[in-house]
DNA sequence: AATAATATTGTTAACGTGTGCATTATATGT
DNA sequence: ACATATAATGCACACGTTAACAATATTATT
């Protein structure tokens, strides 16, 4: 059917080790076989059979991408933003294996034969099973967007605590006192993150906690326009609303447009994220800027790092988080 | 290392034979020592070695998805749908693997002994070349999204021509005869179809095609933007727009915005997709839907009826685009 | 020119699994 | 009980590649 060395080797007239040193680049072939069998291997057009290389190097050539899911609370532009960022780093040697944490059953066939290596985007506290599990394993592993804090891992996550409360900051310091947030997906480390850096802010600046503003999304459009229309029933409203994403900020405009109210005229918004769609949304969306791609592919240079055993050692990463001032926020004079 | 059958065989005291057989739940095998092996072996926990089995089956586990590019040009939902619709109907048994088409230089990689079978979303028309070489191959092969005419392919595709003559028409039944359309990325098949669609529609209804109002679009919100931006430089403005996408049409929104005109108030939009975002915009955005999700559903099914050879032939498959009436056409009185 | 050193190639087995054929154990028919 | 059919198991090889070791060819050293 399809070219092996041996037929190779049958028509140079050497062994087929030979040939399999000398497109390997052995330094034990001499430079004129080598010529002569590249040559040849180029014109039969050979490409190894990987499965047989597989077995025999116990090297799968597969590097595993896993989500949490990527059913729901993942968002789209979240999801294209890491697959493309891992896929512009991983080398052609490696084929990307995409799948959602919870397609699994068992983790039985998420071995070391399968994978050599696993990008974990960690969304749930769910994963952490899953996590340890690799672990256990002793595959080479990255675990992106959650921390994970005793274990020897490499760990790569975006300074979200710091983000949130420099947007709360924002607010506070644009004359804001009545500020709401509409959190995250219940059970994701992102949800609490923000709302800790949203309400350190608060006490920082001797701003009082207000339950009533504080509801819960699941980082979707749909809830993001649910939980906003429950903010917009307060006897007293917010001036201002932080939101953990910016899916669910969209679905908050839609439910302030549709009261009639304008942003940031009435009302004002800051998001999370930083998504494709934020600087076009009318008003531009004030956002934090979370750098999903560079968190990519940082991940995934350090795993190919650590699949080549260039790196061994547990260690953390933080990148930074930056709000992008737009023109969901007005300043309110005190 | 990891358990194998060898070392099943061992403990039962049987032949690795036996032990293969038993596993694969083979009719030769007696009951009694099925049960007693397969204790055994999930005791063990036993995973099979699946570069052995693809080494000696000839078949690889793996399902290859490949699009045109998965850097630009494709929106964010629309990925992230195809790879939901795909990865929900896909067998565990078999992996997905994510690709863009132009992250290869040479198909050699691309062949029967890594993919048991191919899914092509198709959207640029340089993607022919990567097709013909992979039927070539006789790699099982389902392409979505763009026709194929001449060739033995399954074919899945939405009817973007009808769903583009929809839009355009229900614009002129509202009552719209300054129509603009913002096209699609030069180069993909469906730019060419919704463009096609939205012709045939002004000259059905006898409505004069001006050039004036078409504008070339890349798919992407920016140039959704800068495109709109234009038509209003134009010295008699549209009443409608029909664009190619979407993402495009959240970028003319913003431009519209910035003009201080209003949707629909002085300028009606329709958009092409139904993403995820489309009905939670202000105004919602009215827009011909395109069963992505549906399409690759459908797809990977006829995938895995191809790869078990249940299905043969050559099938053209169209799915269905409707138009979503929301809030962003207005009626306009003759 | 003879020997040692070194560069190049070949032989053989291994990776873990499945399968054709040979072999042995069991059941059936008389 | 014996021959025969059939059920159950084992043996040996194959898949395509790499690698340890053995063997041979070439070069360097005296």
């Amino acid at each position: 059917m399809s070219v092996t060395i041996k037929d190779i080797a049958k028509l140079v007239g050497v062994s087929h080790t030979t040939v399999s040193r000398a497109l390997n680049d052995s330094p034990l072939i001499s430079e004129k076989t080598k010529v002569k069998i590249k040559a040849i291997a180029s014109e039969l057009q050979y490409t190894p059979n990987y499965n047989a290389k597989s077995l025999v190097l116990d090297k799968s050539y597969n590097v595993g991408l896993f989500f949490s899911t990527i059913k729901e609370g993942t968002s789209s532009s979240f999801f294209h933003e890491v697959v493309r960022g891992v896929n512009h780093i991983l080398h052609k040697e490696f084929s990307l294996i995409v799948s959602g944490i919870d397609d699994y059953m068992s983790f039985n066939e998420v071995n070391k034969k399968h994978f050599d290596g696993i990008i974990v985007m960690s969304q749930s506290t769910k994963d952490d099973f899953f996590i340890y599990n690799i672990l256990e394993k002793n595959i080479p592993l990255v675990v992106l967007n959650k921390e994970i804090p005793d274990a020897p891992i490499i760990n790569i996550l975006s300074d979200d605590r710091m983000g949130a409360f420099k947007a709360t900051e924002y607010f506070i310091k644009e004359g804001h006192r009545q500020i709401a947030i509409i959190e995250g997906k219940k059970g994701f480390k992102s949800s609490q993150e923000r709302k800790e850096g949203f309400l350190d802010a608060l006490l920082t600046y001797d701003i009082p906690i207000n339950k009533d503003f504080m509801v819960e999304g699941k980082y979707d459009l749909e809830s993001g326009y649910l939980e906003m229309r429950k903010l917009l029933t307060r006897s007293i409203l917010p001036t201002a609303v932080f939101c953990s994403n910016d899916d669910m900020a969209v679905g908050a405009m839609k439910a302030i447009a549709e009261s009639g109210r304008s942003i940031p005229g009435d009302i004002s918004l800051i998001g999370f994220d930083d998504n494709v769609f934020a600087s076009f949304l009318s008003p531009a969306l004030t956002t934090v800027k979370r750098p999903i791609e560079e968190i990519s592919k940082e991940g995934t240079q350090k795993l190919l790092r650590l699949i080549n055993n260039k790196q061994t050692k547990k260690e953390t990463i933080y990148m930074k988080t930056t709000l992008q001032i737009r023109e969901s926020v007005k300043r309110i004079e005190l």
